[in-house]
DNA sequence: TATTGTTATACTCTATAACTATA
DNA sequence: TATAGTTATAGAGTATAACAATA
Protein backbone atom coordinates (compact mmCIF):
# COMPACT_ATOMS: atom_id res chain seq x y z
CA UNK A 1 0.00 0.00 0.00
CA UNK A 2 2.58 2.39 0.64
CA UNK A 3 4.35 1.22 -2.54
CA UNK A 4 1.60 2.04 -4.19
CA UNK A 5 0.87 5.60 -2.95
CA UNK A 6 4.05 6.38 -3.00
CA UNK A 7 4.78 5.42 -6.91
CA UNK A 8 1.50 6.97 -7.48
CA UNK A 9 2.84 10.35 -6.19
CA UNK A 10 5.85 10.23 -8.30
CA UNK A 11 3.83 9.55 -11.13
CA UNK A 12 1.54 12.62 -10.37
CA UNK A 13 4.61 15.00 -9.97
CA UNK A 14 6.27 13.95 -13.09
CA UNK A 15 2.84 14.68 -14.48
CA UNK A 16 2.74 18.21 -13.14
CA UNK A 17 6.38 18.57 -14.38
CA UNK A 18 5.19 17.25 -17.76
CA UNK A 19 2.03 19.27 -18.66
CA UNK A 20 2.59 22.84 -16.90
CA UNK A 21 5.70 24.18 -19.28
CA UNK A 22 3.10 22.73 -22.34
CA UNK A 23 0.53 24.73 -20.38
CA UNK A 24 2.41 28.19 -20.67
CA UNK A 25 3.61 27.79 -23.83
CA UNK A 26 0.59 27.48 -25.54
CA UNK A 27 -1.40 30.12 -23.77
CA UNK A 28 1.51 32.34 -24.48
CA UNK A 29 0.53 31.78 -27.99
CA UNK A 30 -3.25 31.91 -27.19
CA UNK A 31 -2.75 35.31 -25.98
CA UNK A 32 -1.19 36.78 -28.89
CA UNK A 33 -3.62 35.66 -31.36
CA UNK A 34 -5.37 39.16 -30.87
CA UNK A 35 -7.78 40.44 -33.58
CA UNK A 36 -7.08 44.01 -33.99
CA UNK A 37 -10.41 45.26 -32.59
CA UNK A 38 -8.13 46.21 -29.40
CA UNK A 39 -10.21 43.89 -26.99
CA UNK A 40 -7.38 41.44 -25.09
CA UNK A 41 -7.89 37.98 -24.04
CA UNK A 42 -8.61 38.80 -20.46
CA UNK A 43 -11.31 40.80 -21.14
CA UNK A 44 -13.00 38.18 -23.68
CA UNK A 45 -12.96 35.70 -21.54
CA UNK A 46 -14.64 37.83 -18.88
CA UNK A 47 -17.31 39.00 -21.57
CA UNK A 48 -17.64 34.93 -22.65
CA UNK A 49 -18.52 33.86 -18.87
CA UNK A 50 -20.76 36.34 -18.26
CA UNK A 51 -22.32 34.85 -21.65
CA UNK A 52 -22.01 31.45 -20.90
CA UNK A 53 -23.04 31.79 -16.84
CA UNK A 54 -25.71 34.65 -16.98
CA UNK A 55 -25.78 38.10 -15.14
CA UNK A 56 -23.49 37.99 -11.60
CA UNK A 57 -21.79 40.52 -9.15
CA UNK A 58 -18.51 41.28 -10.20
CA UNK A 59 -16.86 39.18 -7.10
CA UNK A 60 -18.31 36.58 -8.29
CA UNK A 61 -17.21 36.94 -11.74
CA UNK A 62 -13.55 37.32 -10.33
CA UNK A 63 -14.10 34.09 -8.81
CA UNK A 64 -14.98 32.39 -11.84
CA UNK A 65 -12.42 33.80 -13.82
CA UNK A 66 -9.67 32.95 -10.90
CA UNK A 67 -8.40 36.97 -10.49
CA UNK A 68 -8.60 39.00 -7.81
CA UNK A 69 -11.16 41.43 -7.59
CA UNK A 70 -9.05 44.58 -8.23
CA UNK A 71 -7.95 42.82 -11.60
CA UNK A 72 -11.88 42.00 -12.78
CA UNK A 73 -12.61 46.10 -11.66
CA UNK A 74 -10.42 47.03 -14.76
CA UNK A 75 -11.77 44.62 -16.66
CA UNK A 76 -14.86 45.18 -16.07
CA UNK A 77 -13.99 49.10 -16.53
CA UNK A 78 -13.11 48.41 -20.26
CA UNK A 79 -16.41 46.69 -20.50
CA UNK A 80 -18.83 49.15 -18.99
CA UNK A 81 -16.69 51.78 -21.40
CA UNK A 82 -17.54 50.08 -24.66
CA UNK A 83 -21.46 49.13 -23.32
CA UNK A 84 -20.19 45.43 -23.61
CA UNK A 85 -21.54 45.03 -20.27
CA UNK A 86 -24.50 47.14 -18.10
CA UNK A 87 -24.47 47.00 -14.32
CA UNK A 88 -27.96 46.26 -12.74
CA UNK A 89 -28.91 47.37 -8.94
CA UNK A 90 -28.93 44.52 -6.76
CA UNK A 91 -31.96 44.11 -5.39
CA UNK A 92 -30.94 44.02 -1.99
CA UNK A 93 -27.44 45.03 -1.44
CA UNK A 94 -26.58 48.35 -2.45
CA UNK A 95 -22.81 47.84 -2.39
CA UNK A 96 -22.85 45.48 -5.05
CA UNK A 97 -24.51 45.08 -8.58
CA UNK A 98 -25.17 42.62 -11.10
CA UNK A 99 -23.47 43.01 -14.22
CA UNK A 100 -25.01 41.17 -17.23
CA UNK A 101 -23.67 41.24 -20.85
CA UNK A 102 -25.16 43.54 -23.25
CA UNK A 103 -26.30 42.63 -26.76
CA UNK A 104 -23.48 44.66 -28.05
CA UNK A 105 -21.71 42.45 -25.80
CA UNK A 106 -23.16 39.51 -27.47
CA UNK A 107 -22.62 40.37 -31.62
CA UNK A 108 -18.70 41.24 -30.38
CA UNK A 109 -18.56 38.42 -28.84
CA UNK A 110 -19.57 36.21 -31.89
CA UNK A 111 -17.30 38.07 -34.30
CA UNK A 112 -14.46 38.57 -31.97
CA UNK A 113 -14.72 34.85 -31.42
CA UNK A 114 -14.39 33.45 -34.83
CA UNK A 115 -11.26 35.58 -35.92
CA UNK A 116 -9.62 34.43 -32.38
CA UNK A 117 -10.04 30.79 -33.02
CA UNK A 118 -9.50 30.79 -36.47
CA UNK A 119 -5.60 29.98 -35.15
CA UNK A 120 -6.40 27.09 -32.77
CA UNK A 121 -8.77 26.09 -34.65
CA UNK A 122 -6.44 25.66 -37.75
CA UNK A 123 -4.18 23.87 -35.17
CA UNK A 124 -6.64 21.87 -34.24
CA UNK A 125 -7.39 20.48 -37.52
CA UNK A 126 -3.96 19.65 -37.81
CA UNK A 127 -4.57 16.97 -35.32
CA UNK A 128 -5.86 13.25 -35.94
CA UNK A 129 -9.64 12.93 -34.97
CA UNK A 130 -8.81 10.91 -32.27
CA UNK A 131 -6.30 13.73 -30.58
CA UNK A 132 -9.13 15.98 -30.65
CA UNK A 133 -11.22 13.73 -29.05
CA UNK A 134 -8.87 13.38 -26.33
CA UNK A 135 -8.63 17.12 -25.97
CA UNK A 136 -12.16 17.43 -25.62
CA UNK A 137 -12.58 14.95 -23.10
CA UNK A 138 -9.51 17.03 -21.18
CA UNK A 139 -11.31 20.07 -21.31
CA UNK A 140 -13.61 19.43 -18.16
CA UNK A 141 -10.86 17.97 -16.32
CA UNK A 142 -8.62 21.51 -16.57
CA UNK A 143 -11.52 23.13 -15.14
CA UNK A 144 -11.13 20.58 -11.94
CA UNK A 145 -7.98 21.34 -11.70
CA UNK A 146 -8.72 24.79 -11.56
CA UNK A 147 -11.09 24.36 -9.31
CA UNK A 148 -10.20 24.33 -5.09
CA UNK A 149 -7.77 26.36 -5.87
CA UNK B 1 -17.92 14.98 -48.19
CA UNK B 2 -18.29 18.54 -47.87
CA UNK B 3 -20.71 17.46 -44.98
CA UNK B 4 -18.20 15.50 -43.31
CA UNK B 5 -15.55 18.55 -43.84
CA UNK B 6 -18.13 21.36 -42.56
CA UNK B 7 -19.16 19.31 -39.70
CA UNK B 8 -15.58 18.47 -38.60
CA UNK B 9 -14.57 22.07 -38.87
CA UNK B 10 -17.66 22.82 -37.13
CA UNK B 11 -16.68 20.65 -34.45
CA UNK B 12 -13.14 22.06 -34.31
CA UNK B 13 -13.90 25.51 -33.74
CA UNK B 14 -16.13 24.70 -31.01
CA UNK B 15 -13.62 22.64 -29.54
CA UNK B 16 -10.96 25.77 -29.82
CA UNK B 17 -13.73 27.82 -27.71
CA UNK B 18 -13.87 25.01 -24.98
CA UNK B 19 -10.35 24.73 -24.49
CA UNK B 20 -9.06 28.13 -24.66
CA UNK B 21 -11.31 29.42 -21.53
CA UNK B 22 -9.88 26.53 -19.55
CA UNK B 23 -6.10 26.69 -20.61
CA UNK B 24 -6.01 30.58 -19.47
CA UNK B 25 -7.46 30.01 -16.23
CA UNK B 26 -5.31 27.05 -14.71
CA UNK B 27 -2.53 29.06 -16.37
CA UNK B 28 -3.22 31.98 -14.20
CA UNK B 29 -3.50 29.91 -11.46
CA UNK B 30 0.07 28.01 -11.98
CA UNK B 31 1.77 31.06 -12.33
CA UNK B 32 0.73 32.36 -9.12
CA UNK B 33 2.05 28.98 -7.36
CA UNK B 34 5.10 31.06 -6.79
CA UNK B 35 7.78 29.99 -4.36
CA UNK B 36 9.43 32.77 -2.77
CA UNK B 37 12.49 32.02 -3.88
CA UNK B 38 11.35 34.92 -6.64
CA UNK B 39 12.20 33.05 -9.59
CA UNK B 40 9.16 33.18 -11.69
CA UNK B 41 7.49 30.86 -13.82
CA UNK B 42 8.71 32.06 -16.72
CA UNK B 43 12.38 31.80 -15.88
CA UNK B 44 12.11 28.58 -14.24
CA UNK B 45 10.54 27.15 -17.70
CA UNK B 46 13.51 28.61 -20.29
CA UNK B 47 16.25 26.92 -17.19
CA UNK B 48 14.19 23.98 -17.98
CA UNK B 49 13.68 23.66 -21.34
CA UNK B 50 17.78 24.23 -21.36
CA UNK B 51 18.46 21.25 -18.86
CA UNK B 52 15.55 19.04 -20.99
CA UNK B 53 17.16 20.26 -24.59
CA UNK B 54 20.60 20.77 -24.17
CA UNK B 55 22.84 24.13 -24.74
CA UNK B 56 21.73 26.09 -27.40
CA UNK B 57 21.61 30.22 -28.61
CA UNK B 58 19.51 32.56 -27.25
CA UNK B 59 17.46 32.56 -30.61
CA UNK B 60 17.02 29.34 -30.51
CA UNK B 61 15.45 29.22 -26.79
CA UNK B 62 13.59 32.25 -27.57
CA UNK B 63 12.20 30.07 -30.32
CA UNK B 64 11.64 27.03 -28.06
CA UNK B 65 9.99 28.86 -25.14
CA UNK B 66 7.36 30.62 -27.61
CA UNK B 67 8.57 34.10 -26.82
CA UNK B 68 10.27 37.56 -28.71
CA UNK B 69 13.73 37.64 -28.72
CA UNK B 70 13.46 40.42 -26.55
CA UNK B 71 11.89 38.76 -23.93
CA UNK B 72 14.76 36.05 -23.80
CA UNK B 73 16.96 38.33 -23.83
CA UNK B 74 15.60 39.70 -19.96
CA UNK B 75 15.47 36.02 -19.01
CA UNK B 76 19.10 35.32 -19.83
CA UNK B 77 19.69 38.24 -17.11
CA UNK B 78 18.11 37.17 -14.25
CA UNK B 79 19.58 33.41 -14.95
CA UNK B 80 23.18 34.91 -15.71
CA UNK B 81 23.13 37.07 -13.08
CA UNK B 82 22.25 34.27 -10.40
CA UNK B 83 24.91 31.84 -11.69
CA UNK B 84 22.28 29.25 -13.16
CA UNK B 85 23.35 29.25 -16.66
CA UNK B 86 26.65 30.48 -18.35
CA UNK B 87 27.47 31.25 -22.09
CA UNK B 88 29.96 30.09 -23.72
CA UNK B 89 31.38 31.33 -27.13
CA UNK B 90 29.69 30.01 -30.56
CA UNK B 91 32.64 28.13 -32.44
CA UNK B 92 32.39 30.16 -35.61
CA UNK B 93 29.59 32.98 -35.28
CA UNK B 94 31.24 35.98 -32.63
CA UNK B 95 27.50 37.65 -32.68
CA UNK B 96 26.23 34.54 -30.64
CA UNK B 97 26.99 32.39 -28.01
CA UNK B 98 25.68 29.09 -26.21
CA UNK B 99 23.71 28.95 -23.47
CA UNK B 100 23.81 25.61 -20.80
CA UNK B 101 22.36 25.59 -17.48
CA UNK B 102 25.24 25.30 -14.59
CA UNK B 103 25.22 22.61 -12.10
CA UNK B 104 23.73 25.81 -9.59
CA UNK B 105 21.15 26.07 -11.91
CA UNK B 106 20.29 21.89 -12.07
CA UNK B 107 20.22 22.12 -8.01
CA UNK B 108 17.79 25.06 -7.98
CA UNK B 109 15.40 23.32 -11.15
CA UNK B 110 15.28 20.63 -8.52
CA UNK B 111 14.36 22.01 -5.38
CA UNK B 112 12.30 24.86 -7.20
CA UNK B 113 10.46 21.99 -8.95
CA UNK B 114 9.03 20.47 -5.94
CA UNK B 115 7.91 23.47 -4.52
CA UNK B 116 6.03 24.33 -7.54
CA UNK B 117 4.66 21.62 -8.22
CA UNK B 118 3.24 20.74 -4.71
CA UNK B 119 -0.02 22.62 -5.63
CA UNK B 120 -0.67 21.26 -9.08
CA UNK B 121 0.77 17.78 -7.68
CA UNK B 122 -2.23 18.20 -4.74
CA UNK B 123 -4.60 18.90 -7.21
CA UNK B 124 -3.78 16.32 -9.95
CA UNK B 125 -4.05 13.83 -6.49
CA UNK B 126 -7.52 14.42 -6.23
CA UNK B 127 -8.37 13.26 -10.28
CA UNK B 128 -9.33 9.84 -10.83
CA UNK B 129 -5.86 7.75 -12.31
CA UNK B 130 -7.99 7.37 -15.38
CA UNK B 131 -8.48 11.52 -15.38
CA UNK B 132 -4.63 11.09 -14.64
CA UNK B 133 -4.02 9.04 -17.86
CA UNK B 134 -5.80 11.32 -19.96
CA UNK B 135 -3.56 14.53 -18.93
CA UNK B 136 -0.41 12.71 -19.47
CA UNK B 137 -1.59 12.10 -22.93
CA UNK B 138 -2.18 15.02 -23.90
CA UNK B 139 0.37 16.87 -22.99
CA UNK B 140 2.21 16.03 -26.10
CA UNK B 141 -0.72 17.20 -27.92
CA UNK B 142 -0.47 20.80 -26.53
CA UNK B 143 3.14 20.47 -27.94
CA UNK B 144 1.78 19.79 -31.15
CA UNK B 145 -0.63 22.62 -31.21
CA UNK B 146 2.06 25.22 -30.16
CA UNK B 147 4.36 24.23 -33.04
CA UNK B 148 3.86 25.37 -36.61
CA UNK B 149 2.57 28.57 -34.54
C1' DT C 1 -17.40 44.53 12.64
C1' DA C 2 -17.51 42.21 8.19
C1' DT C 3 -18.02 42.41 3.35
C1' DT C 4 -18.16 44.37 -1.55
C1' DG C 5 -15.97 46.77 -4.52
C1' DT C 6 -12.68 50.50 -5.92
C1' DT C 7 -8.37 53.27 -5.95
C1' DA C 8 -3.45 53.49 -5.58
C1' DT C 9 0.61 51.39 -6.52
C1' DA C 10 4.00 48.22 -8.17
C1' DC C 11 5.93 44.37 -10.45
C1' DT C 12 5.89 40.75 -14.11
C1' DC C 13 5.36 39.48 -18.83
C1' DT C 14 5.72 40.42 -23.31
C1' DA C 15 5.95 42.89 -27.58
C1' DT C 16 7.68 46.22 -31.38
C1' DA C 17 11.13 49.43 -33.00
C1' DA C 18 15.64 50.93 -33.23
C1' DC C 19 20.33 49.86 -32.70
C1' DT C 20 25.11 47.33 -32.52
C1' DA C 21 28.15 43.99 -33.87
C1' DT C 22 29.22 40.46 -36.81
C1' DA C 23 28.46 37.54 -40.93
C1' DT D 1 22.88 43.43 -46.98
C1' DA D 2 21.30 40.09 -43.65
C1' DT D 3 21.27 38.15 -39.13
C1' DA D 4 21.86 37.53 -33.76
C1' DG D 5 21.23 39.73 -30.03
C1' DT D 6 20.48 43.88 -27.02
C1' DT D 7 18.53 48.35 -25.50
C1' DA D 8 14.70 51.40 -25.16
C1' DT D 9 10.09 51.85 -24.58
C1' DA D 10 5.34 50.80 -23.79
C1' DG D 11 1.20 48.29 -22.87
C1' DA D 12 -1.24 44.24 -20.79
C1' DG D 13 -1.96 41.45 -16.78
C1' DT D 14 -2.13 40.85 -12.27
C1' DA D 15 -1.43 41.33 -7.33
C1' DT D 16 -1.40 43.42 -2.47
C1' DA D 17 -2.60 47.22 0.58
C1' DA D 18 -5.49 50.82 1.84
C1' DC D 19 -9.90 52.82 1.51
C1' DA D 20 -15.10 53.87 1.06
C1' DA D 21 -19.70 52.48 1.28
C1' DT D 22 -22.90 49.45 2.91
C1' DA D 23 -24.48 45.37 5.52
Amino acid sequence: MATVTKQASATTAELASLLRPSLLRLTRILRNQRADTSLTLTVISALATLKKSGPMSAGDLAAAERVQPPSMTKVLTQLEERGLVRRDAHPTDRRSSIIAITEAGLALLDSERQRRDAWLTRQLARLTADERALLRSVAPILDKLAEGE
